[in-house]
RNA sequence: UCCUCGAUAGCUCAAUGGUAGAGCGCUCGGCUGUUAACCGAGUGGUUGCUGGUUCGAGUCCAGCUCGGGGAGCCA
């Protein structure tokens, strides 16, 4: 007797046939007639569930049949071909041992469930269809962002999760304390005395790793972080989430040509990994939540990305504008209807615009020549919009700090962060992805809260 | 935070201001190859919460809570 997993046999069903296996997993749905039964059993390795079949002379085949939807099972048997036409191959139990009963109240029924209803057993609806599948894309998705950065000599670098710079400005942080909120120590001048607080200062949650991994950059020349981030925003909508995980390479000797070139490489090989790896689920996916998802990625992953300047997209918007709700001006940020209609009418493919307006873009962004706009660039592909935000960082000590002085941020807080231009600065870009969004991207899911785990978003953190 | 739509059985949804329903699920029975199995019967409700209008409110009004979508912020 032969121990198997449901995988296997799908991958290599012919030599398998005839044999005596056993294979163990949880009930999907169970169809029971007078004399024999059927049971799709999904052991967790593979999307597809195994048909088993019963015969009423299984010793047990009375209590088999009345057990629930939820019910795990070890199944041994003979793997033959079926004569049913919806699965190639079946499982002809000889013996089938209950290991855990479910029961009648069960959540989970064998119909199609709203994603709002699923959000509230999140407990539970990894077993469903839809999550197997996007939570085994994620999975294959994160091996495959450490295979892209790790083939090429990048150094994963772990950048602080709890910081101490209260400054690092992509947005609101939540605050890392150990003091009791019913009876803070004050100072003198009656403020909360963070002296006392666990690391002696004010913490918070990181927003970005990236200030931390531009010190490793200026080590090891080419590096990335992949984690959790967050952010405390009252962010209401589909794309936002208060904890999501993020990727951030950066660059050392590299300009921001370089930098978009290793942005579309790697959206790329990610697309062709999940696409390879995981037909079936994205097959799934492009039947069920997206009829154009393959024409989509098929399209991301065969064009030369298209680039053109802030500037350019502005002419382009002001010229052939369909009736923006919003006015488009050189000096405005970009609205998702504008990103849009640049990537999906005008180009038809995913486009990385460059050089906006310092103003509307982060202190640490390089200075263009013409002293108004930096080396910034957005990646923007049809159906979403901006899904990759990069910059050349700026590399001169005195720019930086003229910049960061027009913005009132204060040198001594950014000490650290300076050094790295006083000692052996270089010319260096990175970028960063959100992780979710892209996972959101290759699996048609529209809800960011239906690509996590256990989504924590405003007033929701429930599991 | 703003705009907008919504909340009725376990789930998905009906119900002119006048007796609260269906499908699915679940339970029981039937059925010798099922595929969201099928057939029959049964089960199922503080209509999100609080108040108001009315002879009468699931339905109208106000506030609140929660959820969807859009916007802003952004990834």
């Amino acid at each position: 007797m032969q121990d198997i997993t449901v995988k296997e046999i799908f991958r290599e069903a012919e030599q398998h046939l005839g044999k005596e296996l056993r294979v163990s997993g949880w009930v999907r749905t169970l169809r029971d007639s007078k004399a024999f039964a059927f049971i799709e059993l999904n052991d967790g390795t593979f999307f597809k569930n195994l048909q088993i079949v019963l015969e009423d002379k299984l010793g047990n085949f009375n209590e088999i049949v009345k057990l629930n939807v939820g019910s795990s099972l070890i199944v041994e048997g003979v793997l033959v071909k079926s004569p049913g036409v919806k699965q190639p191959f079946e499982l002809q139990a000889t013996k089938v041992e209950i290991t855990g009963f479910s029961s009648p109240d069960y959540p989970l029924q064998k119909k199609r469930h709203s994603f709002e209803y699923l959000r509230t057993i999140a407990h539970l609806r990894p077993r469903t269809n839809t999550f197997s599948a996007v939570f085994r894309i994620r999975s294959l998705a994160a091996y495959a962002v450490h295979r892209f950065f790790q083939e090429r000599g990048f150094v994963y670098v772990h950048t602080p999760i709890i910081t101490g710079s209260d400054c690092e400005g992509a947005g609101q942080m939540f605050q890392v304390t150990t003091l009791d909120p019913g009876n803070l120590p004050r100072d003198e001048e009656g403020k909360v005395d963070y002296s006392k607080d666990f690391f002696g200062r004010m913490t918070n949650l990181t927003v970005s790793g990236q200030l931390a991994v531009e010190t490793y950059c200026m080590a090891f020349r080419n590096v990335y972080t992949f984690g959790p981030t967050f952010r405390a925003e009252n962010s209401n909508t589909p794309r936002h989430a208060a904890e999501f995980w993020m990727i951030e390479p950066e660059m050392a000797f590299a300009d921001l040509q370089d930098d978009m070139e290793l942005a579309e490489d790697m959206i790329k090989y990610l697309i062709r990994y999940c696409l390879e790896n995981a037909p079936e689920e994205m097959e799934f996916f492009q039947k069920f939540l997206d009829r154009d998802l393959f024409a989509k990625l098929d399209n991301v992953v065969n064009s030369e990305f298209g680039q053109l300047t802030y500037t350019e997209a502005i002419e382009i918007l002001a010229k052939e504008n369909p009736g923006f709700e919003y006015p488009v001006e050189w000096g405005c940020d970009l609205q998702t209807e504008h990103e849009r209609f640049l990537t999906e009418k005008v180009f038809k493919k995913p486009v990385f615009v460059t050089g906006y307006p310092k103003e509307i873009k982060a202190f640490y962004m390089r200075l263009n020549d013409d002293q108004r706009t930096v080396a910034a660039m957005d990646l923007l592909v049809p159906g979403v919009g901006e899904i990759i935000g990069g910059s050349q960082r700026e590399e001169r000590l005195d720019k930086l700090e003229q910049r960061m002085a027009e913005l009132g941020l204060k040198q001594e807080d950014y000490w650290w962060y300076l050094d790295l231009r006083k000692y052996g600065g270089t010319v260096h870009s990175g970028f960063g992805l959100g992780f979710e969004r892209f996972i959101m991207y290759i699996t048609g899911i529209t809800n960011i809260r239906d690509v996590i785990s256990f989504p924590r978003t405003v007033r929701s953190a429930e599991f």
